[in-house]
RNA sequence: UGGGGCGUCGCCAAGUGGUAAGGCACCGGACUUUGGAUCCGGUAUUCGCAGGUUCGAUCCCUGCCGCCCCAGCCA
């Protein structure tokens, strides 16, 4: 795919691809995309999506989907599937290179068996709390398993029944034979191969061994021919361990290269915290339109285009950081600015009669579907006697500033007439439910003949011919910029506990936005909303963008998500006085 | 206190010995049938701190401070 895939910046990857390619030490780019099925892509899975498809375009090398299923007990076909979905609503394609780590696994046991033999691995009868027992601790060495001295063929006896199923789950593991007082971890004799009794979702129950994923992932690329391995920076404590099996393998070296994760302000990005905003009913699916994941942006309405762009603007750095959502939704203003048909729709509407027009008549009216792109072409809308409008977009006594609707104002219905409002209708509490005004009919299309100027224009839609709009507005997740910030971290306490439980627990979900999302059903829109496609976009003009949902939506029920809101000066300055 | 990393504008992020790119946000102003879009202009004498080397350091050296990750038979 490249329709869209502008090269991001310089970075410090590819300033490494570029070396090693110059000094020769590289032919080609090969990389991978290595999801783990065992849940949803969020968009911090598009940041290395995009790097590494980006990287493989910008190289002329390919990039691979691999799915990293080492562990029976989480992944799922379901996930699989998921996130091949979303892979290619991101854009990016992968032709026939889809591969599995479980497909690897008669490789990956020949390769177990290869390092008994050169005595490099050994089968441990130590349980799993022995293990981490004589493991060490960070200051303390650890010390050597009574079993790490068995014989070649032991091993190879052990290992072959390991496999056979003869053995109960956590009463043996295989492991590599390295140095139990080294000051990474991953190097005290990491566990390879451990026993489980699981049924496989691909491999079934061919399998009572299960490699791990230091003896599965660098395997699989070098297998594969990767050439960089990208992944985030909590495996750099892995990479010696990584060129360890590739050594002592004498395997192709594909070479792991870590970079720091996407943080997003206002919303989390860990597997587990997702599942748990989920199955706490804190958001109504995965999908929902306010989730970061990318079937929940999706639904949002962020266009593919959008999300690359954010990518490809982020960076690619070694230092923690958390990208403000304000880059990604000026990224889908962006995108959405371009390629969104406008529409009239009144979110909070507020009826205006127009006394000098005709009752019982109806015109139907130009308007331009898209200013940012000619080829959008025109529609028309239907206007008459009687109308909606917003409600803010009228004041009684509207201060200097205030260019919309006021008593004796005259403003600019959009593409429509000029209006005059003369009279306001109030019921008995004093709220305003009518307007009186008069119309120009000189003004139509929006152009006065005498060369007056108005400076506001306002939407609108005809009573008679609009139908009635559902729409979700949506705001941040959190009310804080990093939601596992907890107030107490200000007083010295607690700051980051492991504690989410919320109500006071002091984790993340102390900062759910209770208000995150408004459910409005007065809305009005234009009619020509009813042919609205699920998932379709929109610019409903003055107010936002907006996306047909695509579970909820019908023609005899419209429903729209607010995808973002447009830039709002108006509302800047109101804060500001 | 063991190992591995990171610290450049409010948020990202280039630059890595020659005197601080860019984007977002923000603030002005122009234009405007979306207070949208667009367009101009502004915003780090300073690169975690302290020393040192040098004609010259964000880039080199030393020390310190701060933050992140690692003790799964998860990935």
């Amino acid at each position: 795919m490249s329709d869209h895939a502008e090269p991001s910046g310089s970075h410090f990857i590819k300033s490494i691809i570029a070396e090693e390619l110059a000094a020769g030490k590289r032919k080609v780019v090969h990389t991978r995309f290595p999801p783990e099925p065992n849940g949803y892509l969020h968009i911090g899975h598009a940041k290395a999506i995009c790097l590494n498809f980006g990287l493989a375009e910008e190289f002329g090398g390919r990039c691979n989907l691999r799915f990293d299923d080492s562990n029976p007990l989480t992944e799922r076909q379901e996930y699989v599937d998921s996130i091949r979905e979303d892979v290619r609503w991101l854009g990016f394609d992968w032709e026939d290179r889809e591969f599995y780590a479980s497909d690897y696994f008669e490789q990956l046991h020949e390769w177990a068996l290869d390092l008994i033999r050169k005595g490099k691995a050994y089968v441990d009868d130590l349980t799993a709390d022995e293990i981490r027992e004589y493991r060490g601790t960070l200051t303390r060495p650890g010390r050597d398993s009574p079993h790490r001295d068995r014989s070649i063929e032991e091993n190879l006896e052990l290992f072959e029944a390991m496999k056979r199923g003869d053995f109960p789950e956590g009463s043996k593991v295989l492991r590599a034979k390295i140095d139990m007082a080294s000051g990474n971890f991953n190097m005290r004799d990491p566990v390879m191969y451990r026993i489980l009794h699981a049924e496989h979702y691909r491999r079934g129950k061919e399998w009572a061994i299960y490699p791990t994923y230091d003896f599965a992932h660098g395997q699989s690329d070098s297998l594969e021919g990767v050439t960089y391995s990208l992944c985030t920076l909590e495996f750099e404590d892995h990479r010696p361990l990584y060129d360890w099996f590739i050594e002592n393998l004498e395997i192709f070296p594909s070479r792991q290269i870590e970079f720091a994760r996407l943080n997003l302000s206002h919303t989390v990005l860990s597997k587990r915290k997702l599942k748990k905003l989920v199955e706490e009913g804190h958001v109504s699916g995965w999908d929902d339109p306010r989730m970061p994941t990318l079937s929940g942006i999706r639904r949002r309405g962020y266009p593919p285009a959008a999300v690359r762009d954010f990518c490809n603007r982020i960076g690619v750095a070694k230092a923690d950081s958390r990208v403000d959502l304000a880059l990604l939704e000026h990224c889908v203003r962006q995108e959405l600015n371009r390629s969104a048909p406008r529409r009239m729709a009144v979110l909070d509407p507020i009826k205006v009669v127009i006394e000098n027009y005709p009752e019982g008549q109806s015109e139907e009216l130009e308007a331009i579907n898209n200013p940012e792109d000619e080829s959008a072409g025109k529609r028309k809308v239907p206007f008459s006697r009687e109308l909606w409008i917003e409600r803010d977009d009228f004041m009684e006594d509207p201060p200097k500033k205030f260019f919309r609707l006021g008593p004796g104002r005259e403003v600019r219905l959009r593409w429509a007439y000029f209006i005059t409002c003369n009279e306001v209708v109030k019921d008995e509490v004093g709220k305003i439910v009518e307007l009186h005004c008069s119309y120009d009919p000189e003004t139509r299309g929006g152009q006065a003949p005498d060369g007056r100027k108005v400076r506001g224009t306002i939407h609108w839609v005809s009573a008679e011919h609009s139908i009635p709009l559902e729409v979700r507005l949506y705001d941040h997740l959190f009310t804080k910029d990093d939601p596992d910030q907890s107030d107490r971290a200000d007083k010295g306490e607690a700051g980051k506990g492991e504690a989410d439980q919320g109500q006071g627990g002091g984790g993340f979900l102390d900062n759910l936005n209770h208000d995150s999302v408004t459910i409005n059903t007065n809305a009005q829109g234009e009619p020509s909303l009813a042919e609205a496609a699920p998932g379709q976009r929109f610019q409903f003009e003055r107010r936002g963008y907006f996306c047909a949902d695509s579970k909820d939506h019908s023609a005899g029920h419209a429903v729209f998500n607010r995808t973002v809101t447009l830039r709002d000066t108006w509302a800047k300055i109101q804060k500001r006085s």
